[in-house]
DNA sequence: CCAATATCAGAAAGACTGAAATTG
DNA sequence: CCAATTTCAGTCATTCTGATATTG
């Protein structure tokens, strides 16, 4: 069971003794000025990132990136499994073209089909195929087995998390 | 002083009547299970790419990527204003390899100068040069006055932001 | 001989621009 | 004729793997 791991891996993932955000906070407290939002910047750029690796590697094994599960997810959600490019790209927030792409792998993996569109004839439909339905399950146990790379946290916590998260996101015009 | 925006990225960014991850949040929460996790996940997802993209907007000016600019944090915050590349490598918590291309860049821009190390002829020093100090400091007023993408909230909700971050990123090992 | 440091070559995934084809 | 939808070609920046040269 014993596994290979890179010397420069381990060296990134070594823990530090003390927290290298906070330190540069105290830093920039004493040198520039108020750290508050420095200091949240920077954390939410790391957690990204921890989260990113860990949901990465849970569902390497399925052929699956985060944004192609992510669509995946987002097809088994609506009501016939089938959407709209464009409103994929909407939900997704993601570039047109990168609906293209992330589409033509998943077809490629036989998880979707484009189907058109019955009556504008300009859009392409994007339909969840039952592989890709099947696929997309197996991948979800997979991503709640690692729990998306986060701590086991209190609900009263998650609530908090999830708040102010929500707050930034609102002050910043995803929804209103 | 009119902008030409692309329909795609007005698209991308018009404001939805509603929130739409936690539309997803309750739907995971009908069909698969808690989905406290998975509502913070992508919600951190989402707030990386709103500070991502404000920061770079913000830095664009001066030849800068977010990455690129917390490397010249780091150096302008040390004593010397020059540290060894795997240092620099864990404190920003990214690869040897990525260390060697922002430095590339840097020194290519004239802000970092790689020198000898002194007694140790493996390793590399990079020393912040007065220029890189100077396109540092208005980068960083620069940044400063976007607040980081972030927006204007209380000092006990970035300390709550800020604890539960923290609690994250010890839990997945970046310090002790 | 082994470990550490930095670099290079190459592959992969992604984001974006600009342009095009098709259709409403 | 204009707008909307999707695609294509090409570029770019980033990140990782694997290998290498150099040095301790």
């Amino acid at each position: 069971m014993s596994q290979i791991v890179h010397p420069a891996t381990v060296r990134r993932n070594a823990a530090l003794p003390y927290d290298p955000i906070a330190r540069a906070a105290e830093l920039w407290e004493e040198r520039i000025g108020p750290s508050e939002t420095m200091a949240v910047a920077t954390a939410v750029m790391r957690v990204q990132q921890i989260i990113q690796t860990s949901v990465d590697a849970a569902l390497r094994p399925y052929g699956l990136t985060f944004a192609r599960y992510e669509a995946l997810v987002l097809l088994a959600f609506s009501r016939r499994t089938c959407l709209p490019m464009g409103l994929m790209g909407q939900r997704l927030q993601v570039h047109p073209t990168s609906v293209t792409n992330i589409v033509d792998r998943l077809e490629r993996d036989r998880m979707v089909a484009r189907v058109p569109h019955p009556t504008d004839r300009r859009t392409t439909l994007v339909q969840l195929t039952n592989y890709g339905r099947q696929r997309q399950q197996e991948a979800t146990a997979s991503v709640v087995a690692v729990n998306f790379g986060l701590a086991e946290m209190g609900d009263s916590q998650w609530a908090q998390l999830w708040k102010l998260l929500a707050e930034i996101r609102r002050a910043a015009g995803d929804f209103v």
